[in-house]
DNA sequence: TAATTATATACTATTGACAGTATATACAAA
DNA sequence: TTTGTATATACTGTCAATAGTATATAATTA
């Protein structure tokens, strides 16, 4: 995998702000939706387009999709998220704030009875 | 000037191998595209390009046009050019055998007489 | 002033990425 | 087995980036 392929798939910030959640910790393909607030189909492939970069991985539970940051976390998307979560530019106060979002998503999640099914909860971390 | 704008530059491989080299020093339109083995319309409007974005300077000396990496670097490219020059992968790989023929270049022009205005090998730095 | 050199721009065709719509799949529950 | 929910894929049209060709510009030299 070359340096141009991340470099295409972070020029999106879209997938950017997608990396940056996947990299505090697994999410489901809803959540994602609702958390960069984009429609079903987008998020599908957007997800799809950096698996097969290799760059995330997806596991079923149910009729819900786990994805997570692949592991080994790729490191040229680590240098980046590591640096634009510090640096200051609107894209990365996006990101700031996606992160403080998902926090209180999973809250949400945490005081509300089965808005997902345990298994998934479990792996999110809301129980 | 997003981060996304910085992606989509250095997702071409040649884009970034240019911002490398001009890390290095500074170089004219010719030997950059001797460098990089590129007809000369391309270099000129991938060099316009960064340019636009605020990447590269260019001051003419004559009929020829330095380029030079625009003070302060962006940070943002700086750390991928860190990053990538340590790497190891073919686009890293490359971007250290450029900078191995900038030295040769340059050596080649102080040893050739009149290969290029004396004005423009000063601000090489081949004299 | 004409010719030459280095570089830039205009124009055009092509390609690749993307969005949107519709439909398919996989699983669960009734 | 039908229905519903979550997600994925197929298909299509659109737009932006790119390459290539031709031409223009800016400065130098004869």
């Amino acid at each position: 995998m070359e340096a141009s392929d991340i470099y295409k798939c972070i020029a999106d910030p879209q997938r950017l702000r997608i990396l940056n959640l996947l990299e505090a910790g697994v999410l489901c393909v809803c959540h994602l939706q609702e958390l960069l607030e984009v429609p079903q189909v987008k998020m599908s492939k957007q997800l799809a387009s950096m698996k097969k970069l290799g760059l995330v991985e997806s596991r079923r539970e149910g009729t819900w999709m786990l994805y997570a940051m692949a592991e080994p976390i790729n490191k040229l998307v680590g240098v980046n998220l590591r640096y634009l979560r510090e640096a200051d530019c609107t894209e990365c106060n996006q990101l700031q704030l996606d992160l403080l979002r998902r926090e209180r998503l999973i809250l949400r999640i945490r005081q509300t009875s089965n808005e997902c099914p345990e298994s998934v909860c479990q792996q999110i971390g809301c129980c």
